[in-house]
DNA sequence: CTTGACCTTCACATGATGTCAGGGTTCATG
DNA sequence: CATGAACCCTGACATCATGTGAAGGTCAAG
């Protein structure tokens, strides 16, 4: 156990890419691993964790910054449970917000749709809306 | 009438900023204007209302290429209504996808916030999840 | 030892927009 | 006419997360 692996390797155990590995270790949000003889990168065990959590963290739509704070709380053993579900509650405000803001186009334009016929005739409510203010 | 103003007026006209303006010209979504003898930009009445309808395509949420089709649709007077509806039907399943993967994001996370006391002490659901697959 | 698969770094691209720098223009006022 | 403020020009670099490609080194199986 404990195995070393290759970055494709670490890659496909997290479901992340190679390109991406390298650039969270870039940019400090993943310790450098030990390199081989001939510099290959070394990942062991505890570096798929974080790999996997960054993963998890993406996929629920934190932001690299938010990640690394994620990150941070992860690590701090003295951390509050608040201050994650503070960090969460952030996240969730600004996905409900994207959220209404795709939604107010959808409806926008899904009754501009709604009123257009749709046929071969050049006639269309989409277009004159756009093309005119209100 | 038919004014001619500098980029700054058009923008400010048009609800864009000089920045994009000169953008969209650079990418061939906007006829170049005639010039001054200063080299200043000169826009006229059409200009601005080309302007205006790439402003509003954007606050629909179409992307660049399909705004650009948009104005090609806009200017071609043998269109079809149906070829605009066509458009705007995939930009609507595009809104509906993004729509629901953020829905999906709050989802989850909101049920693990859900579970999270949110006091002093450092056990935390949210966290134990991004920890662990599953 | 060769070969092919993998790894390394570096650089450039995306899309839409902001910002800054260095320099020229316009126009109203003195 | 001269000056200064406000505007404009181009070009370059930054964002954010990710892809792609090039040029070259390494590893492991045959």
């Amino acid at each position: 156990m404990n195995r070393r692996m290759n970055i494709s390797q670490a890659a496909t155990a997290s479901g992340l890419s190679p390109r991406m590995i390298r650039h969270y270790e870039k940019i400090g949000l993943l310790p450098a691993p030990p390199r081989s003889d001939g510099g290959y990168r070394q990942y062991g065990d505890s570096d798929l964790h974080t790999l996997g959590f960054i993963q998890r963290a993406r996929r629920l739509g934190f932001s690299m910054e938010q990640t690394a704070r994620l990150l941070q709380l992860w690590q701090d053993r003295s951390r509050s449970s608040a201050e994650v579900k503070a960090l969460a509650g952030e996240h969730l405000k600004e996905l409900e917000e994207r959220i209404a803001d795709l939604q107010a186009m959808h409806a926008s334009l899904a009754q501009l749709a709604d009123c257009c016929q749709g046929d071969h005739r050049p006639d269309c409510p989409i277009i004159n809306s756009l093309a005119s203010p209100c």
